[in-house]
DNA sequence: TGCGTAATAT
DNA sequence: CATATTACGC
């Protein structure tokens, strides 16, 4: 079968212009229902009496995907005709009655499900979920032909999803994914955190008894992937296996986990050792968890094919740069001295994350702060909350980036270059003087103590314009020099010192890296790239005539 | 109980 | 090695 992205082309935006029959008594309900409808940009068609829902659907049988049905109260067969009528069509009842039989009378005449009004916008959101469901469920040939383009295009997009897994493909699949249908999937995203859940349970359970599972599991998948992505908010940690080395994706996904449990259940059984009597909670399959952790470790091909419970031991929290930064941007949030470790927890917002979690990191974090910033000046980071903090760059109309690139571009007085870069101004003061371009609610500061391999591509979603291929030979810590020009200079003044070994790199991709980490100051430097040291910064000054130094930068001391 | 810290384990 | 865990004092 050939499954190119036009295939998808036929319907691209795939929830978008979803055909929706609606059959509403209630002209105000059906009203706001169709404006709820069609600012999620499906096509509604409103129907106040069931006849003529009913002669619309014989004569264009295919015109709609789904239906939205009321259970009318008044008039006696309440809309059933139309429900035994549309066998073919999704149909969803709604009503304001809460009764049961008459839902379990509409479900045993075919409807795909019932809902009490008011509808909300999730419920309303989803029934795209039960025309694909209908459109794989419906046996063989006898798919409606209204359905069948949604078959195809799901089919199609699930085949693309599966030949990537097979080519062991090292791109991520979300990014896959993404690419393929780029223009929308922001829009997509914007809710996703919405499409997930199914609007009902049964829908869930439900198909998995019915469907073969194949369908079923790639389709979860897919739907997963789908909500996967969104990089600003990502809401839940994975934890990762001790194998995790291999990748510096971004192990975010968002899961939004009605329970928060999830995660610390599984770490008191961790390692099933002497409590044999472990948490029955093992045995739901309702951890999303365990099964993106699944999909991931098919990814990378550890996976154990068989057993459906991965190891749930996975219990390391991976602090991906981006888990860093929600971390680094809590922190600023609280104050460094409000900054405690539950508190940063709820800040962050991170599924799965645990208040010890957080509270060894934190620990790291004070732990490289302190050592950066030696007692003499504490105040730098234990009064962040101090107004008078934009003082703290003094050097400002010196310094051509916002932020010197990295707060490490004040070097600590020590020669090596800690791992910890210090918080170059943890107050938000500091995002007054930040350049308008900037995400300025982003710290700063990001460690760069970490070498994700292929984080340049992975751990920010985005292409950071990776050196294709040579990334830069780590290089003995003492020459490379990466000499950061000021505002002054020009642009292409902007250079690099290269010791004899280093000549042999292409400049250009050196260049391309400068440039990159330049132009994208909230990044971590690239692997490689050292941020200026010391002298290189002092001696560039005063090249440029500026002969005269604040002693103190930021806290750290430079002179004297 | 929660926090901070250091030592220690994985 | 980075992180978790533990232990201890507050």
């Amino acid at each position: 079968m050939v499954c190119t992205a036009s295939d998808l082309q036929g319907w691209k935006d795939f929830p978008k212009g979803l055909r929706v029959l609606l059959l509403d008594g209630d002209s105000s309900s059906s009203a706001e229902i169709r404006t709820k409808l069609e600012e999620m940009e499906y096509v509604v068609v409103t129907y106040c009496n069931e006849n003529d829902a009913l002669s619309a659907i014989s004569s264009k049988p295919d015109t709609f995907h789904v239906a939205i049905v009321e259970v009318t109260t008044s008039s006696h067969d309440g809309n059933f005709k139309f429900l035994e009528a549309a066998k073919d069509l999704p149909t969803i009842m709604i009503s304001n009655i809460h009764c049961l039989s008459t839902m379990m009378k509409c479900i045993a005449l075919g409807a795909i499900e019932f809902l009490q009004k008011p509808l909300s916008e999730d419920k309303l959101r989803n029934i795209w979920q039960h025309v694909v469901h209908k459109a794989f469920n419906a046996g063989g040939s006898a798919v409606p032909s209204s359905l069948k383009p949604i078959k195809e295009s799901v089919a199609s997009i699930l085949h693309l999803e599966s030949e990537n897994s097979e080519n062991d493909n090292p791109v991520p699949k979300e990014l896959e994914i993404s690419s393929s249908d780029d223009d929308n999937d922001r829009e997509l995203l914007e809710g996703s955190d919405k499409y997930p859940a199914p609007s009902t349970p049964q829908q869930k359970h439900g198909m998995r008894l019915v469907d073969d599972g194949d369908c079923q599991d790639q389709l979860n998948c897919l739907l997963e992937k789908e909500c996967a992505e969104q990089d600003g908010e990502s809401k839940s940690v994975e934890t990762t296996c001790i194998n995790s080395l291999g990748e510096g994706i971004s192990q975010v996904e968002n899961t939004q986990l009605p329970d928060k449990e999830g995660i610390k259940e599984e770490e008191n059984s961790a390692d099933g050792c002497g409590a044999a009597s472990n948490d029955d909670h093992e045995i739901h399959d309702q951890d999303i968890i365990s099964s993106s952790e699944e999909n991931k470790s098919k990814a990378c091909g550890l996976g154990n094919s068989s057993g459906t419970k991965v190891s749930r031991k996975k219990m390391k929290v991976d602090w991906t740069p981006e888990l860093h930064r929600k971390f680094v941007q809590a922190v600023e949030q609280l104050g460094v001295n409000q900054a405690i470790p539950s508190r940063i927890l709820e800040l962050m917002k991170v599924e799965g994350l645990t208040r010890h979690n957080v509270a060894s990191h934190l620990q790291k974090y004070r732990m490289h702060k302190r050592h950066i910033l030696p007692k003499q000046d504490d105040s730098s980071w234990s009064h962040s909350k101090d107004p008078m903090r934009k003082n703290c760059y003094p050097q400002r109309p010196v310094m051509a980036f916002p932020p010197p690139y990295h707060s490490n571009h004040v070097m600590p007085v020590a020669p090596i270059y800690p791992p910890w870069g210090h918080m170059a101004c943890p107050s938000p003061s500091v995002q007054m003087w930040v350049s308008p371009g900037y995400p300025s609610w982003q710290p700063q500061e990001i460690w760069p103590w970490k070498s994700y391999p292929g984080m340049y591509a992975d751990a920010w979603g985005c292409p950071v314009t990776p050196p294709p291929h040579s990334p830069l030979p780590s290089h003995p810590p003492q020459q490379p020099i990466f000499r950061f020009e000021n505002a002054d200079a020009h642009d292409k003044s902007y250079g690099i010192a290269f010791n004899p070994m280093e000549l042999q790199l292409a400049d250009e991709e050196i260049d391309k890296v400068v440039i990159e980490a330049i132009s994208k100051p909230w990044l971590p430097l690239p692997l490689g790239l050292k941020p200026p040291s010391t002298e290189s910064v002092l001696s560039e000054l005063s090249r440029q005539g500026i002969s005269t130094v604040p002693s103190q930068i930021n806290g750290s001391k430079l002179l004297q």
